[in-house]
DNA sequence: ACGATCATTACACTACGTGCAAGTTTGCAC
DNA sequence: GTGCAAACTTGCACGTAGTGTAATGATCGT
């Protein structure tokens, strides 16, 4: 891949970027840019990493020097995803009850350029097993990092609260998503958006609030309180 | 593969299992017990398609005619678990608490010869992120069998609420299964597994009571209740 | 016993992911 | 600039996962 310097036009943000780490980010943006491009337009069963590596301008073995697997080259748009909330979520003031500080780390995702393409890769998976295996991995990622910023911010929390909380705050939000692939599948549009959104808070609540009305809803007999 | 014709020293309990069925049944333990035998003696690397399938006298071919992939072979331990949970699960009492109807559920595990494989093989799979990947699957198929058992027992409750019920149960389910790994690994005695067990009630009535110890826990400020 | 049906097998093929030994680019000191 | 060292890329070969296909073998109904 050949890659010409652009000259200092632009004063960048970070110290130091030497000229190789700028090559390697744009390297990594193109690899992941080819494949979700190549997703869109040809489909699951396009993405190969010859193709891949071919759209990106890259040999296949660089690919692999990125990205150790096919399917983790589309998770960057997720991985950004779950980066925004939890540093929304982290940013939270500690005195507030820590599913408020959730439910506010959602509702932070007002900008719709992280949640669209995490909603569109869903929506593609639901069509196909294969990225499914892959959603449930980068699920599976945000929930230790979850952990991570639970603890950080409750120190001494004990820690199979910690992860009970987090794993079952993350099954929520993958109930939402599933929820809305399934009602408005295939829709990204603006307002099927706002619905995944209230989808996700609802489904927030529900965990905080417990499940009241799954007991005893169309049963005829005794109505029992535990 | 030959399989020799056992005579029909024992009444099937199934109507009529022609011999086509129970030749099939059989090859398929034969897999699952080969797969499993040889991860434990030769490790995970050992667990190829070739390995597996010379050690149950079956082609490489018919492996994959009965496991389309090579870790759900893996899974024959898993899904005699959930099976298990959820006919438990299904004959509670219409009438009783669904969470209460979960915790039954969980302590018919008394049993352990079910819990004890499973428990094996997530600990083998902690060690490993291939066999990390495979359980993900076997929790999401869990999740999604829940879901059907909850609209099963009731019919008209609102299909998020049930999503999300079910994924964050999951979900609580999953931490308490890393958390005993992450404390007892590696040992299955029978006091371990207790402990699991425990682990797995303990998460349930956190998800049911809410998670009151996880606020303002070591915050100096104002304690306000949402 | 025989034809129909289903299961098993061998073989070929595409593709994933990795180790290795080159070649190429970048950083750094002079 | 020149040269050297470190980092990056590339091609190649290898083992392995899965899948399609066509032939062979076992099982079923009659």
């Amino acid at each position: 891949m050949i890659v010409i310097a652009p000259p200092n036009t632009s004063p960048p943000a970070t110290p130091t970027p030497s000229r190789r780490e700028i090559n390697k980010t744009a390297t990594r943006q193109a690899i992941i840019d080819a494949s979700l491009a190549l997703l869109r337009t040809e489909g699951l069963e396009a993405v190969t990493a010859d193709r891949v590596a071919e759209a990106a301008g890259v040999s296949r073995r660089t690919f692999f020097n990125y990205f150790s697997t096919l399917e983790s080259a589309l998770n960057g748009p997720t991985e950004a995803f779950v980066e925004h909330v939890l540093q929304i979520f982290e940013t939270q003031p500690r005195e507030l009850p820590i599913m408020a500080a959730a439910v506010n780390a959602l509702n932070g995702l007002a900008d719709r350029s992280l949640l669209a393409p995490v909603a569109e890769l869903v929506a593609a998976a639901h069509a196909s097993p294969q990225l499914d295996r892959l959603q449930l991995e980068a699920w599976n990622d945000c929930a230790a990092r979850l952990v991570d910023a639970i603890t950080g911010r409750l120190p001494g929390a004990d820690p199979l609260t910690v992860s009970v909380f987090a794993n079952s705050l993350i099954g929520a939000g993958r109930a939402a998503f599933e929820y809305w692939i399934q009602t408005a599948d295939g829709d990204l549009s603006d307002a099927s958006l706002t619905r995944l959104q209230d989808h996700l808070t609802t489904a927030l609540a529900q965990l905080r609030d417990g499940f009241p009305t799954l007991n005893v809803s169309a049963a005829p007999a005794t109505t029992r309180e535990a």
